[in-house]
DNA sequence: ATAGTTTCTTAACTTAAGTCAACGTACTCA
DNA sequence: TGAGTACGTTGACTTAAGTTAAGAAACTAT
């Protein structure tokens, strides 16, 4: 629905009825069905992305492997790649379920700012918290051990465990699909 | 030196005498001993930093241990916590070199924004491409192996290897002294 | 210069992750 | 609905990281 990016962003600034047409009229919102590939990785994108519904993944692949990076939910900024730049993608992007993401570009967004400066700020203030946020989870990362990582996981991100295939995690998790079976069945043990 | 954000910044904008003036009268720029504590864990701050000149670390405390979680130097924002809200730090800071240091606090920075909106433009586009470089390095930490993060460590920040005593590094790849000392000799051993 | 601390290395041992392979189950799509 | 694929679990084995402890080397400060 459009009403879902109005009611983000109207937790943050007043949201006029100009500015509210300009979203919808703009064409940012955009619906896929699951499985559509946003971006490839090799190839350069003048795309940004802001999941409003669903959940996009990214992966790439190394030693042959397709490694998940990233899962992307409900009000989650995609923050792979700055678009602009003619740099080739490291990732793909994927809808792993039926997803209504925004989708800007350089053109739209300077459009945007110059008719509603306001973005401009909320989205240097949104940027600023969503790195300070991912600052933390890396630094968690770093420290954790595997399970502690799945433990943490299964806290910070309860609905995914539901939504996303296990050997997903495993990899987004930093460890192999057999590993993450183990440490489900050691913890199963321990609890009983 | 003050020179030196100026030519940080005219890399991207082009610096007035008076955006210069504004930015050396407002003491945003700070000269710390090496060994000074910028922020301490559990308290909250108002500031946020930018590494003019120096090297700056961020650490905690897991189980009794001091964890290196970031090592900032030349031209990198430090992006712990974001100032503002009245959250306790999860991190501190400490200059592990005599450091050139920006200071700022939301008043100075709203100050500046008002006078120099390009400013605001320009940390929020810098801001995205710090975040996009983030999203990467912490895709590569989670794929790759501890040695495997240890080269990739030699590669991206060869100067920090010198700078930096090795336990920390260790823990800045997430891994224990003892491990990164093995993982040393191995590589040693392969090379003869 | 030296005593004291911190840092790095080494060794022996424990634990768990990676690897390879096999098997059962669940999903999918023609 | 039935064949084929993808997914999750398990087991045996290999490899390397964590742990504990000890000693050597480097650094710090008086």
């Amino acid at each position: 629905m459009e009403n879902e990016i109005v009611k983000y962003l109207s937790r943050y600034i007043p949201v006029t009825k100009e500015l509210e047409e300009a979203i919808v009229q703009s064409g940012f919102i955009k619906f896929f069905k699951r499985g559509t590939v946003l971006l490839e990785a090799g190839k350069p994108s003048n795309e940004c992305y802001f999941v409003i519904k669903g959940c996009v993944r990214s992966y790439c692949f190394k030693d042959g492997e397709e490694k998940t990076t990233e899962f992307y939910t409900e009000e989650q900024a995609i923050t792979v790649s700055v678009y602009g730049k003619n740099k080739p993608s490291d990732f793909y992007l994927e809808c792993i379920e039926d997803a209504i993401v925004g989708v800007g570009n350089p053109e739209l967004e300077d459009e945007m700012y110059r008719k509603f400066p306001e973005l401009e700020s909320l989205n240097r203030v949104l940027g600023e918290a969503i790195m300070a946020k991912y600052t933390e989870a890396f630094a968690e990362f770093k420290m954790a051990s595997p399970m502690e990582r799945y433990l943490n996981f299964l806290k910070t991100r309860p609905d995914l465990n539901q939504r996303v295939p296990q050997h997903q995690i495993a990899s987004y998790l930093g460890m192999k699909p057999e590993s993450l079976s183990r440490i489900r069945k050691r913890m199963i043990m321990k609890k009983v």
